[in-house]
DNA sequence: TTTTTTGCAAAACCTTTGCAGTTGG
DNA sequence: CCAACTGCAAAGGTTTTGCAAAAAA
């Protein structure tokens, strides 16, 4: 699963940064873990481990779970779940992208978190959370399928 | 898992309606549905199906999954995500209540949508999409956690 | 060399499915 | 009676864990 709809490229600093940052805590800098960033990189949007794994030779999939744990531990990479299906990876922004998916289509995006700080402050003042949509997205229905006629119940593709 | 700081508790009809509505479409009123409706009817909040199943004797877990899903597709009952555990059921509420977890100390709470509104016109307007907090909840920091010291990075109890 | 990391296999966890037998209407 | 429903067992998809072998520092 790739961002279907893809905004702004979620970005980190640079690879050899990366690196280093495990370095500077002790952890070795594996073949295995060097593929996966290097995979993360090239990536285009989130995607499950079973989709990093099989981007990298011969890797196993508890092994690539660890190393993302790992590198998420270390606040490099992280993790979003698009509705019932895997947890899906990618690179850590500076700004931390959020989330908001389509129920019925599965269509999502990347969303800037400026454009969400006005809704974000409403819902603080009214609730007393301070809510961010990085780990769990928006979840509502598009445009397209808000105008789209029929509803048939429970017909919309779950997400 | 049950509500820990419970707002307004979820209601639907009655159970004789409820039971009339399986009825109306043809569906049997079985014993483990009646006696699955009356466990939901005397909840105090959501619950995993293993839970449910835990409050009927000698249900099948396979079985309440599969009530839940009939239950769930007229109407009844839904369900809810709050963080990576299993989904948790309740009756369906006319007003359908929305929810917002903390994903530092697992509390959450049901909201009615209506102090939502205006985030979700904020929402709406910005992204088109129209949001609704009913199966996925807003994830973020109560504010007992907003003000409590320490960050200690990835400690939090991941929701 | 010493500690971390890996591969493999197995398990855990939540949910769904197949099938033969039971039950509701 | 007959379709709908149930229990049981088994499998499915995702993630975690145990342990001995391999690799990094």
């Amino acid at each position: 699963m790739t961002l279907a709809h893809h905004s702004p490229p979620v970005r980190a600093p640079t690879l050899a940064a990366a690196l280093g940052a495990l370095r500077a805590r002790g952890l070795r800098v594996s073949t295995a873990r060097r593929l996966a960033l290097e995979a993360l990189y090239a990536a285009d949007g989130p995607m499950s481990a079973d989709e990093l794994a099989a981007r990298l030779p011969g890797a196993d999939l508890a092994s690539v779970y660890r190393n993302l744990d790992v590198l998420e531990e270390i606040g490099l990479v992280r993790h979003v779940h698009l509705g019932h299906g895997p947890g899906l990876y990618s690179l850590a922004a500076p700004e931390d992208l959020e989330f908001i998916a389509c129920e019925r289509c599965g269509a999502f995006e990347a969303v800037d978190p400026a454009r969400l700080d006005a809704a974000r402050a409403l819902i603080e003042r009214e609730l007393g959370y301070r809510a961010h949509f990085t780990h769990f997205p928006i979840v509502g229905r598009c445009a397209a399928c808000l105008s789209s006629p029929e509803e048939e119940g429970s017909t919309h593709a779950h997400p």
